[in-house]
DNA sequence: ATTCCTTGCGGCCTTACCTCA
DNA sequence: TCTGAGGTAAGGCCGCAAGGA
């Protein structure tokens, strides 16, 4: 199947999710723009619908990743008896009958689709989420104008695109941070080891001092006369293999 | 030249939905 | 069938920069 063919049948499914009024795939949803989620959207009515429980394949593929700003109104007709108190309640509101049938024409452009206020998660296809993260290994920042690109290849609206670069910036900054932190740990693991292995010798070299020269006799003290002259602690500090090691580090 | 306001964008945190074990 | 954990799209807030009055 094409990425066409996909987005297409994934319209299709979309229909019937707009159709109930449970996706947001409208461009001039409350969400959508910053000044009317300041104002209000006359679609705003406060009240949320229950989700609509789809099949897999449905929920994965198609659920309403695919929504178009440029795809052609459609109109459906679906009974869902989870809807049904919530349907019943809103053409109560909107002062309609107790007809059960929600019919809507679902036009995403249309701005007067008034069930937008629920929060429905979107999933993207396998194919949508590729092309971004392609694009993603280009340029982790998009200018308006790629961005506009992209949606429009992608079948999305610019801002879903945005977020998605967004939340792709977080991941890798996320994954970065897990990255460095095991990075820190290890080597905090190594300072601490270092930091044993230079106790310990100090101790040893304290536990010297207080034994005397004898036991630190440097070997080359004992042919050079001239050695006698030298203070005990010269030999210990000369001749003691572990004065070097701290400087490795 | 400076200040104030608006607008747009990115970062960050959080929420809510969805999937899966 | 239920439930909790994890993934992720999206909401909301803030700070910053650019542009105009």
């Amino acid at each position: 199947m094409g990425f066409d063919e996909n987005i297409s049948n994934n319209n299709q499914d979309l229909g019937l999710a707009l159709a109930l009024g449970l996706v947001h795939g409208d461009e001039n949803c409350s969400w959508q723009k910053k000044k009317e989620e300041e104002e209000g959207h006359p679609c705003s009515n406060g009240k949320a619908y229950p989700s609509l429980t789809l099949g897999p394949q449905e929920a994965s593929e198609s659920a309403v990743s695919s929504f178009s700003n440029s795809s052609s109104a459609s109109i459906k007709r679906e009974r869902d008896p989870e809807l049904m108190p919530y349907l019943e309640e809103e053409n109560k509101m909107n002062n309609n009958n107790n007809n059960p049938w929600k019919v809507i024409d679902v036009d995403v452009d249309d701005e007067n689709h008034n069930n937008c206020n629920t929060r429905k998660k979107l999933r993207l296809t396998k194919q949508q989420s590729a092309l971004l993260e392609e694009s993603f290994k280009h340029h982790s920042t998009l200018n308006p104008k790629q961005k506009q690109e992209l949606a429009r290849k992608l079948n999305l609206r610019a801002r879903q695109v945005e977020v998605w670069f967004q939340n792709r910036r977080a991941r890798t900054k996320l994954k970065q941070t897990e990255v460095e932190c095991e990075v820190l740990k290890k080597c905090c693991e190594r300072l601490r080891e270092e930091n044993k292995r230079l106790q310990k010798e100090l101790q040893h070299l304290k536990s010297m001092t207080q034994t005397g020269p004898t036991l630190a006799t440097c070997p080359s003290s004992e042919t050079n006369n001239n050695s006698s002259n030298l203070h005990p602690r010269f030999y210990k500090t000369t001749c003691y293999p572990f004065t070097q090691s701290s400087a490795a580090c």
